[in-house]
DNA sequence: AAAAGCCATGTTAGCAGTAACATCTTTTAT
DNA sequence: ATAAAAGATGTTACTGCTAACATGGCTTTT
C-alpha cells in the first residue's frame, strides 16, 4: 500500500475503497499514527488553526469567549498577546505558523486598514473592534449610541451637572464615549464637565484613574450629580473614592458606566452601565472570519455595527 | 552560494566567512526573506514555541503574566485553553505544533502526575499549580500556611464564630483552604462553621456562590461574626449579600479571603485577604521549564512552595 | 617542500506529507 | 462484445530546511 492511498483516508478522498480504507484506519489505530502537522504545512501552506492576536491584554481576558466558536468551526486556536512594539512580529509569527484566519482584538490600536492588511501578510483577518477606514471587516459597537443612552438616562433623571471620568483617549472606545457625552450635553443646553482624564490601560490602572479622578474632581470643588464612567473597572475605583470622602452612590451621586462586566450587578450598589453583548460579538466576528478563508476571492468586507442597551440598576437616582 | 550556507547564516554556525554572512544577510534583507517554520520543523522537531495550556479558563486570565517571560526567553508564546472533555486532544496539538515546553495552568485538576506524562508526549511540562505526586515540577504555594494565616488573624481579633464560604472543593485550592481552615478551628477549641460550599468555578459562578452562600447561611441563622471565604471574586458576591441583608462589613461581620486580586484593595471596605506573587509563581515556573528544556536528561524535577503573606486592610475587625 | 590540519563552502539525502499525473481495474454504454 | 468512462491505486516530484559527509583552498608543522 502507498503512502499516497494513506494521504488519501486521511484527506477524506472519495475515491477510495471502503474496505481499503477502514483497513488503514484500523492499522493507524494500532500503530498510533499522527498526521505531520509540519509536513502538511510545508506542502498545503496552512495548519487548520486560527490565531487570536490581543494587544496589550493585560486587562484580564475572557479567554473562552474565543476559542469556543474557533474549535466549534473544527480549528485549533491558539491566542497570542504582543505589545504595540511587536505587533508586527506576531503577525510575522502567524504567518510562519502559518494560521489560517487572524481574529485581532486591539480596540486600543489606530492604525489605517491598509497597514494592518500589509502587516498579515494575505492571512483572512478580522478586527473584533473597529477599523479606521472599511478595508477590513470588523463588528463593533455604536459607541456613540450607548454613549447617549447613558446621558440621557442621567438627564430623565434631572441631572444637570454631569461629569465624566474616563482613562486615556487612545483607546477609541474611550474616545467615542467621551465625544458622545460632550454632544449629548450640549444638545441639551447643559454645561460640559467636570472632565478627568486618567492613564492609558490595564486594569489596575482603570481602578487607579477612577479612583484618582474622583479625588482630583472633588478638588475641584462639588460641581457634580451625576458622573459618566468610562467602563465597570472605573467604575470601582470612582465607588471607592466616593466612599472616602463619605459620599453616597446614587444618592449624592449618580453612576452610569460601560461593559457590563459580571461584577457589576454584584458591586454595592449594583451598577447602572451599559450592556454590550460580547459574546455575540466574538461569535459574529468569528463567523465573518470563516467566510472569508472559504472564500476569500468573493469575500466582500462587512462592517457590521451592534447596538447596546441600557442596565439600569442602583448606582443612578433622581436628583435630591 | 547554497542554500546550506544561509541556513548557516540562520542558525549562526561559526564557520561562515565575515563577509559571506554580511552579503547573505544583506541579500535576505532586500527579499524579505523569512525562513519556512514548516520546513525548520520537519527537520529539527521543535519550534522555537512555548505553549502555555490553560484548563477552564473562564474566569479571567492575566496574559501578559504567562507570555512575558517567554518572550524575554526567546521564544514565541502560544495560550490554548482547554475543557477537562479536550484536554488531551490539546496536548497532542501541542505536539503536532511541535512546542518545545508546556506550561500547564489548572489548578483545579486532580490527575496523577504518571498520566499527564503520558499526555504530554514528552513534551517538557511545568505545571503551575500543583501536582498530585512528585513526577512532574509544579510551584505552589502553602495553601495551609495561607488559610492559617487568615484564620488566625480572624483569631487575634477575638472571634469565635468563623464561618467559610468557598466555591467547589473540585479545586485543589478550595480544597486545601477548606482543610486548614477545618483543622486550625478544632486546634484552637472552636466549633467549626457554618460552611457554605458553592459551585464549580468560573468568574460569575464565584460571585454568586457568595451570594447564594451569604443567603444560606443567614437561613440557617446568624451564627458567625466572621467569614473565610475563598477568593475575593467570591467575597464580592458575599459584601453584596451581606449588605442586602443590611450587615456592615467589618462591624458586624469581619471577611478575609485569598488571592490579592487588583481589585481587592479598591472594594468597599478594601478586602483583608491572602496575597500571592503569581507573578514570581509564573517567572519561576518558566525557569524550571526552560531549565527542562534545555537539558532534558539531567533536568531533576521539582516542587517548589512558595508562601502567602496576609494583607490586612478594613474588612476584618475585632468582634464588637 | 611535503604532510597534516583547519576553514569555508558545496553536495546529497531525508524529514512526512500532498499534487499531479500515470496505470491498472472495473463498470457502463452502445 | 467492445470502446469509453469512471474508480482505485501507484509513481514521481516537490515543499524548504538541516545533518552529515565531501571537497578544495589555505595555513601550519616538521
Amino acid at each position: 500500500m502507498s503512502h499516497q492511498t494513506v494521504s488519501r483516508v486521511l484527506n477524506d478522498h472519495p475515491k477510495v475503497a471502503p474496505k481499503t480504507r477502514a483497513r488503514v484506519l484500523q492499522i493507524m489505530e494500532k500503530m498510533g499514527y499522527e498526521r505531520n502537522l509540519a509536513a502538511q504545512m510545508l506542502t498545503t501552506q496552512h495548519s487548520n488553526t486560527i490565531q487570536i492576536i490581543t494587544l496589550d491584554a493585560a486587562f484580564h481576558l475572557d479567554v473562552t469567549q474565543f476559542t469556543q466558536p474557533v474549535k466549534q468551526a473544527g480549528y485549533s486556536a491558539v491566542i497570542a498577546d504582543c505589545t504595540l512594539r511587536n505587533l508586527a512580529k506576531t503577525f510575522d509569527e502567524a504567518a510562519a505558523r502559518m494560521v489560517d484566519g487572524i481574529m485581532l482584538y486591539a480596540p486600543q490600536l489606530v492604525m489605517p486598514d491598509k497597514e494592518l492588511v500589509r502587516l498579515s501578510h494575505g492571512i483572512p483577518l478580522v478586527r473584533r473592534d473597529y477599523a479606521i477606514d472599511s478595508r477590513l471587516t470588523w463588528i463593533g459597537f455604536d459607541q456613540q449610541h450607548a454613549s447617549r443612552l447613558a446621558v440621557q438616562h442621567l438627564i430623565e433623571l434631572g441631572h444637570r451637572h454631569i461629569g465624566h471620568i474616563t482613562g486615556s483617549l487612545e483607546f477609541i472606545n474611550a474616545r467615542l464615549r467621551y465625544d458622545a457625552y460632550v454632544r449629548m450635553l450640549e444638545e441639551n443646553g447643559l454645561n460640559v464637565g467636570p472632565v478627568y482624564v486618567g492613564e492609558y490601560g490595564a486594569e489596575k490602572r482603570d481602578m487607579k484613574s477612577g479612583y484618582e479622578g474622583v479625588y482630583e474632581l472633588l478638588k475641584r470643588g462639588r460641581k457634580f450629580t451625576a458622573l459618566q464612567v468610562v467602563n465597570d473597572r472605573t467604575a470601582i475605583g470612582v465607588l471607592r473614592a466616593l466612599a472616602e470622602h463619605g459620599l453616597r452612590v446614587p444618592e449624592d451621586v449618580s453612576i452610569v458606566a460601560f461593559d457590563d462586566n459580571p461584577i457589576a450587578s454584584y458591586l454595592t450598589p449594583p451598577l447602572t452601565t451599559i450592556h454590550f453583548d460580547f459574546d455575540f460579538q466574538a461569535r459574529l466576528g468569528f463567523q465573518f472570519l470563516f467566510e472569508q478563508i472559504k472564500d476569500p476571492h468573493a469575500y466582500k468586507h462587512h462592517q457590521h455595527v451592534l447596538i447596546a442597551n441600557l442596565a439600569v440598576r442602583q448606582s443612578t437616582c433622581s436628583v435630591q
